[in-house]
DNA sequence: GCATGTCATGCAACCGTTTGCACAATCATT
DNA sequence: AATGATTGTGCAAACGGTTGCATGACATGC
């Protein structure tokens, strides 16, 4: 049916080994031999069948991206989304598939069979994976967690940004603007990113430490954040956990005739596409999710193909002002 | 190495292709030797290799997902990613993979790799990859576009949400609520799914006809929604082709001090998660992403298994009435 | 001018399954 | 009891490439 590398031997007068060499270009080939090789190629409108090709390499050719997906949101979700094209980039480069696997599934099955029955040569991990019981069946296969995992090995490579030193920066902005009350607002407190963010806010801020935590929904946040603005000697400035959070914010500062950035400055996490439309613009933490991608598949596959030892690699975020915490002179 | 087929026969005490058959139930075994070859697979740790057993049947056990990503935020687009979730559930249950492609690639060669080279058993596809050299290419090759393509022809396979229907909708429902002069905002109007919302606008407007293109951004629409408030007769309530726009919209209203939804009412194509997080909350034509993407995998498989011949399915859009068409009695 | 090395290519085994064909054993029919 | 149908399993040939080893041609060194 379909033309095989046979074909294209018999047509150029070689060996289909030959052929196959021409196509990899792993040996010398005779210029003349090549070109030929190359002329049936084209006249028979050859493409290797890359089912054939993985067996006998034992490389299937395709990495798999893993996603906590225990909703719909999380495939949504603009950081996965970012990061995955980034992934999708680099792997296309290298002639590599990816593919996307839901790991929320019973008992991390899912993940055993894509790397046991050879669908992938790598995987990317989300950190809520990282299991001793996935870690122990994953054992030398290459392997690259997006995050930093909780359960922190020097034995695993992982590609994260700072969220200690993101959290740094933005209350060190705050300050600068001469914000004094200070609150870390929104995050489940139980998902390690938040965490280290907290931390991070924790060490650099020098006023009343307020943690106000959410269930990570805007509504939350507008909730705990109009509370916390009823008191008396409430925060003149806020650490948001994400746009969301920040979302929530705005609607309660509103609602309370508190002006954005004079009675309460804002910085979040997370460049949304939409911190920019917001009224006033959200001062972001951003996060290049691209180059998180792009550094994570990177990864991947010097452990794929060097086999060089496990790296974690940890990226900046950098600030992005905007008027939210634009203070006037006052 | 790895533990074969052949390896599970010998300790089963059988030949490997009834271990195979075992494993793909496609033929009667004694349920005595069933039992034996179980066994054995299980304290062997077996696992079939997938790229053997594709080379072997001809079928790859993948299906890819092409995006038309010219930059990267299409991939964080809401729209993909539920759709995309949706997919991966519904390939997961038969055991399929998920490839993802990006089809903006040069000459679309990306697209046919995937298929000529044995990659993928059936392909999704944006509209706009829909191009007569694409399609030739194709042939009879099993795949489904995900939205109208702009060249309909019968003799492809499509799945799509009804967008003249969910324009219907929007201005009957302005209708209902006593706006009269309703206008149409956003939209690239070269996309035909643009096009095809402005056409259900104008068959049901019964006012004058405005249509207001952008070029897609929020802060476009904001600049031409606020030229458009400035007139003297401007219109009392407005379709948006997406959330930007409404966004850009809203904010214009704050800007002129008009009231939503008592001077302005707003009805916005799709369900953003930050639609009800807007001040006040959004009405919207809701888009079933998840059926869309579900709908759309399963019409594959049923075209790569039962040779059905091409189909078109159209999704109805949904209402979700909030407060931006609540209007008061006045 | 002969031993040695390098280069280009062929040969054939192998990657781990699936599957058509063959055949022996069992069962049903008359 | 003989015959035919059915059932369970083995054998071996694919599937379409890759790759270690062998070989012949030619260049190099002394």
């Amino acid at each position: 049916m379909a033309v095989t590398i046979h074909d294209v031997a018999k047509l150029a007068g070689v060996n289909s080994s030959t052929v196959s060499r021409v196509i990899n270009g792993k040996a010398t080939i005779t210029p003349d031999t090549k070109e030929r090789v190359y002329a049936a190629m084209r006249e028979l409108d050859y493409h290797p069948n890359s089912l054939a090709r993985s067996l006998a390499s034992g490389l299937s050719g395709a990495i798999g991206v893993v996603v906590d997906a225990r909703d719909a949101e999380a495939f949504s979700n603009w950081f996965f989304g970012r990061s995955l094209f980034a992934i999708e980039k680099v792997a296309q480069a290298r002639g590599y598939q990816v593919i996307i696997a839901n790991g929320a599934q019973s008992k991390g099955g899912n993940i055993e069979t894509l790397m046991k029955e050879h669908k992938v040569d790598g995987l990317i991990l989300p950190p809520t994976t990282v299991k001793p019981a996935l870690m122990e069946a994953i054992g030398d296969f290459p392997y690259v967690v997006l995050g930093t995992p909780d359960t922190l090995r020097g034995d695993t490579s992982w590609v994260d940004n700072n969220n200690e030193q993101g959290a740094e920066m933005a209350v060190r902005h705050l300050q600068e603007m001469a914000y004094s009350n200070i609150a870390y607002l929104g995050g489940y407190q139980k998902r390690g990113f938040t965490k280290r963010r907290v931390k991070g806010y924790q060490r650099t801020n020098t006023g009343r430490e307020t943690i106000l935590a959410t269930d990570g929904t805007s509504e939350n946040a507008y909730a705990v954040a109009m509370e916390a603005l009823k008191q008396p000697e409430h925060p003149d400035a806020f650490v948001c956990n994400d746009n969301l959070a920040a979302f929530g914010l705005l609607k309660a500062c509103r609602a309370l005739k508190l002006d954005v950035p004079n009675d309460v400055g804002i910085v979040a996490f997370d460049n949304y596409p939409l911190a920019e439309y917001t009224d006033p613009q959200l001062t972001i933490i951003d996060i290049d999710t691209a180059m998180l991608g792009e550094q994570t598949a990177q990864l991947l596959f010097r452990r794929i193909e060097n086999k060089v030892g496990n790296q974690q690699i940890m990226l900046s975020t950098t600030l992005v002002k905007r008027a939210s915490t634009e203070r006037k002179a006052r």
